[in-house]
DNA sequence: TACTTAAGTATCAAAACGATACTATTGGAG
DNA sequence: CTCCAATAGTATCGTTTTGATACTTAAGTA
């Protein structure tokens, strides 16, 4: 894993740098698993996010082509977010992540 | 996903800060994959990492029983860390980031 | 005219992070 | 006896990210 066959460096350092922000993944996992949602939605999806950070990560996951944005011409405005396939590629990664959690409730430590 | 089917509330949100720091991704990745390493290990492993954040990120992660950390009683200093099971437990999850990013190379954006 | 709503910016304070220097320890060199 | 090397840290301070709050924009409505 820290090569893969063709001798390649690892990617890690970039997939983490493309997800490990500190909103990313909560992000990414809405719009993967409830697909497309409006700004508003998501900043009530997850209430402790401010505004400005939404906003960023959102460009941030743009950028890298996680996410997809469409605004429409109205008025009041309204913008539409949703995972691109991409995004939605990394939906087996967030399941493995659900069930580790899942399993590890059921073997808590010995006080 | 957002719930469980016994309805609780879905932990992303404590599965992502366990995970979220900027570094914890990479160093969980070292120890799960390469087993035990010495801080100085980890320091080479990711030269980027600082001192300071090395050592905080690795409290963290000890602190949430993903990391295990051994003092050896010797001089010069010798203290070895390494995943503990629930840590490895992730390792599923590391597959399938990496997965993803393989697929992904293979299927660019046209320009 | 003033008010409403949604999706932002702008601004400044707080927290996280980075760079660098310093500490503790002790077996061995001189 | 004194000094040094090696490792895993702290301490300190400056920079970058993030958070809290207020402001902006634009068209329809009262």
């Amino acid at each position: 894993m820290q090569d893969d066959t063709s001798s390649n460096p690892c990617p890690a350092p970039l997939v983490f740098a493309m997800i490990g922000g500190k909103w990313k993944l909560s992000i990414l996992q809405i719009l993967i698993f409830d697909g497309t949602k409006r700004f508003g939605e998501l900043r009530k999806a997850i209430p402790e996010i401010t505004q400005t950070m939404l906003t960023k990560q959102l460009r941030d996951l743009e950028r890298d082509c996680l996410v997809e944005r469409v605004v429409y011409a109205e008025v009041p405005p309204k913008v539409e977010y949703s995972a691109t396939e991409d995004g939605v590629g990394l939906m087996p990664a967030f399941k493995e992540m659900h069930s580790w959690w899942e399993t590890r409730k059921r073997s808590p430590k010995a006080p």
